[in-house]
DNA sequence: ACAAGTAATACTGGATCCAAAATACAATCG
DNA sequence: CGATTGTATTTTGGATCCAGTATTACTTGT
């Protein structure tokens, strides 16, 4: 016998969850104070994880702590966002260089899978499970990297910067966009062609920038 | 009026300080569980803010958490320390290139003094001072790139990979090559030489990646 | 009517208490 | 004698309670 004990889901994982979720869709509006006792009555658990919670947040500043003032939603301004965008796409050019090195033919077709995915939610205009898809499609490549650190801070800067991810897939231009631009990817991965890849990665984030640039300009009106 | 109110020092800092101290000082041993009754009881406290503070190292990647198994100082293995040394190095060349753009003299002349506190410490064998001047000699720099999040993830890095200093530093020829490389940064800053700086940094690492491969070849005995 | 000072209120930070899970240990059975 | 199951102890996770601080509202004086 060699079965994986599931991890029991203990109640601050619940909360962080919930509160993920809450902040992902907006639901928590950025700069929003997040009142303790009110979550902890809405959840139905006590103060206590929701606190907990709110340090691992605040760990990977997805929200603002200020002692006895309490917690609130971090803001991106367009700024904070190309920040936040950039150290994303240096840890992840560094994280593929080493994962086509080591990437298996299994790995690969992972990625097309996961991109498969990508595109049927697409069609399907689910946008939820294509940015999950997507997300899946890039992990997929870091994992392969084998650096669970720098996995770790990527996961991070993926849910920081994944805010406007709805505004974003909502485009059908940018849906084709990113179908087109991952096909790339992979195919520079099967072919082990390292500055092709990067150079293609590159130009996906520059198309994702242009397009959020165009978003909050639009914003301005 | 424009003042920055100090945030008063809660209880959970304090606990966070000393655990991170611990942890640095091998106080703490890697891989050793921590016992959050214990600690409690040694630092005069209740046990909430220990497990907060814990929380936010676990979010840091310093102590590992299994839930209902409790946590662990983690361990970090020559393989790890590579790791963590790489990001850390890719992220403050990043910093660098946007550094060196918009330093000022002033910040200049922070790094200067920065690096006379280096030698000063390690001509009067003060190991954490030097340890500590030199974070701050790489942080004037890092500062001056104005990108926070980056800042922040650095920050981390660096504590996080920080954990040999005292092997580290406790050799002369290590501290002098440190000192020496360190005036080459400066120079290259003056100059405003992008590609001499990141150059420099590169060898700095180089050197400290080789030291420490030796540490480790040693222990093995 | 407006400003300043004061009192009331709300919310956070910390301590204690209780329940549930994990580990260590002992007893019993093969 | 070894293994397995049952039990006791340890330790974590969560809830409630209390104290201190910040914010808000109100009152009073100019």
């Amino acid at each position: 016998m060699d079965i994986e004990a599931r991890p029991p889901q203990t109640t601050q994982q619940y909360v962080l969850e919930q509160l993920r979720r809450a902040i992902l869709t907006g639901q928590l509006a950025p700069g929003s104070a997040i009142r303790q006792d009110a979550l902890a009555e809405q959840l139905g658990v006590s103060r206590v994880p929701i606190r907990e919670a709110l340090k691992i947040l605040e760990g990977e500043g997805q929200v603002i702590y200020r002692p006895r003032r309490g917690y609130m939603v971090a803001e991106l301004a367009l700024e904070d966002f190309l920040e936040v965008y950039r150290i994303r796409q240096i840890l992840e050019e560094e994280a593929v260089r080493r994962a086509i090195e080591r990437i298996t033919d299994e790995d690969i077709q992972r990625l097309q899978d996961a991109h498969a995915d990508v595109v049927a939610a697409g069609q399907a205009g689910e946008i939820v499970a294509m940015a999950a898809a997507n997300r899946r499609f890039h992990f997929t490549l870091i994992d392969a990297a084998g650096m669970p650190r720098l996995r770790r801070f990527l996961s991070i800067l993926w849910d920081a910067s994944d805010v406007y991810r709805s505004l974003y897939y909502s485009e059908e231009s940018n849906r084709e966009r990113v179908e087109r631009e991952h096909q790339g990817i992979i195919d520079a991965v099967r072919a082990r062609d390292t500055e092709d890849l990067i150079r293609r990665l590159g130009e996906h984030r520059a198309g994702t920038v242009a397009t959020f640039r165009e978003f909050m300009a639009r914003q301005d009106d």
